[in-house]
DNA sequence: CGCCTGACGAAAC
DNA sequence: GGTTTCGCCAGGC
C-alpha cells in the first residue's frame, strides 16, 4: 500500500530446468483432504508436515490453486496460526468459511476459532509423520 | 526479462 | 512484549 516494507533483495531464482515439481502442491492436497471433519490445522503445521518450512505462503497458495483446480479442499477447516480466518476473504463468500465451521461444530467468533488449540489437527501427529 | 505480491511464520529489534 | 523485517517458493504483471 502506501508504506512499502521489506528489503527487496532477492535474486536468487532457484529454477530447475523445466522441473514442474507439483509435488508440493499435490501433497498440500492430500494433506488438506485428510483434514477430520470438525478439526482444523494451520498453513504452518502442514508446511512443517512436508519435512521443512517451505514457506507456510505456499501452502495457501497451492489451496487458491486448487480451488482453481475444482479440487475440493476444505480450506475452510486450515487457517492460520492464529486461528484466525485470514484466508475467508478468498472464498466465494466471506461468511461461507465461518458457516461452515459453526456447522462442523467449530466455534467461530470474531472471525477467530474459539479453543484453536482444541480443534487444531496436527497432520504431523495424526498422519504420523 | 525483472520485480513484486501473496491464504504465514518465526526471528530480530 | 510489541512491532517490524526477513525468509520461502511460485506465479503474475
Amino acid at each position: 500500500m502506501a508504506t512499502k516494507k521489506k528489503s527487496i533483495t532477492k535474486l536468487k531464482s532457484i529454477k530447475p530446468s523445466g522441473r514442474k515439481d507439483e509435488n508440493f502442491f499435490e501433497l498440500v492436497y492430500e494433506i488438506a483432504g485428510q483434514i477430520p471433519k470438525g478439526r482444523v490445522t494451520s498453513y504452518g503445521a502442514i508446511a512443517r508436515c512436508l519435512g521443512t518450512r517451505m514457506s507456510a505462503r505456499m501452502v495457501g497458495w497451492a489451496m487458491n490453486g486448487s480451488r482453481k483446480a475444482n479440487i475440493k479442499i476444505p480450506a475452510h477447516r486450515v487457517v492460520n496460526r492464529n486461528g484466525m480466518l485470514v484466508g475467508r476473504h478468498h472464498f466465494k463468500t466471506p461468511t461461507e468459511m465461518e458457516t461452515l465451521l459453526k456447522k462442523e461444530g467449530i466455534k467461530v467468533k470474531n472471525n477467530t476459532i474459539v479453543d484453536f488449540e482444541k480443534h487444531f489437527w496436527d497432520p504431523v501427529k495424526e498422519l504420523g509423520f
